[in-house]
DNA sequence: TAGGTGATAGTAATGATTATTGAGTGGTAA
DNA sequence: TTACCACTCAATAATCATTACTATCACCTA
């Protein structure tokens, strides 16, 4: 990325109040030129390289304060890991229940839900601030395997673990 | 709870292929007589008088096999437990980001966004099975506290506590 | 009664997240 | 410059929700 671009990131950072460290920068930078939603656990990964000194509990706390701070959001699915996006404007998900993957949806999606929530807020009686939509089901990739999946008991899902992992890819 | 209610309860978990033992009796009964959306801890609580030798991860197992069941769902916020709620047909929820409570909204928000989906869903292209829809804001009990509450960073809220250095800062 | 199937309890293990602490950095005022 | 202060970061420990494992138990069927 360009030295300008980096230099607006870091605008961004101070305009939001957080001193623009290099990790901090970084940081915010990954989030911003991917599409996969990626974990604290991928953030970490993918600057490993560059910050090899960098700890995961940095990335925690940097992602923490960019929610804090408003330009990222945090995104809670039927996973026990929390995923974060820095499109910090409320928009819908697709999320793939197999291999969870998370894409966003087409924008008119989102222009059609922004249209209707006015309504809907005023129906709320509380003070809504924010708000996430998600949409569950296959992604095309999985599509295809679905057949012959069927529902299983979790505690005794043993028939899956050795040869059928059920490929919790997360791209 | 009746008799006959309980053989009701019995009857869809039959129905969805469960054996009704008394713990998931009581666990799916427990869900559907509360609107509180309650954590895999909180149902074990509710239940640990009625049943002092359940263990909390029967509590795991039945909730997971109630939702790969369908009678369930599995609801997923920002904060690092999940719940679950007996109603299973898509609908929104409104959660309190202050206090944690979850609500259901009003029935005409669901039906206005049922109404939409159908619409959505076909620009989609994957295959949608499922949706959610969440609300945050601050439930009527935290709205008084707002006033007072500010943004820190949570790695370092802990220097806050005594000196209070953050005072005019507007971050 | 024996054998099979699945549910449960108990407990260990895993893994994500949070808390704590001490060191480092950069800025500011005397 | 030096002292001070606020802030950031890394390393590690601690916490806690969830999952895995295993032996036992209950129910059904032949």
């Amino acid at each position: 990325m360009s030295r300008a671009a980096k230099e607006s990131i870091a605008g961004e950072l101070r305009g939001a109040g957080m001193k623009p460290t290099p990790q901090r920068v970084a940081i915010y930078e990954m989030l911003k030129g991917t599409t996969s939603h990626p974990s604290v656990e991928a953030v970490y990964e993918a600057l490993r390289h560059a910050f090899p000194a960098m700890s995961l509990n940095t990335v925690y706390c940097t992602l923490q304060a960019l929610v804090a701070a408003g330009l990222v959001r945090k995104l809670a699915m039927r996973e026990n890991v929390f995923r974060y996006d820095a499109n910090a404007l409320p928009h819908a998900h697709f999320v793939c229940t197999r291999c969870g993957r998370v894409e966003d949806v087409s924008a008119s999606v989102d222009e059609d839900l922004t249209r209707i929530e006015p309504g809907l807020e005023a129906r709320i009686p509380r003070h809504v601030i924010d708000y996430e939509h998600y949409f569950y089901g296959y992604c095309v990739d999985c599509e295809a395997k679905l057949a012959r999946s069927h529902v299983t008991d979790a505690c005794h899902k043993t028939d899956l673990k050795k040869g059928e992992t059920r490929d919790g890819r997360a791209d």
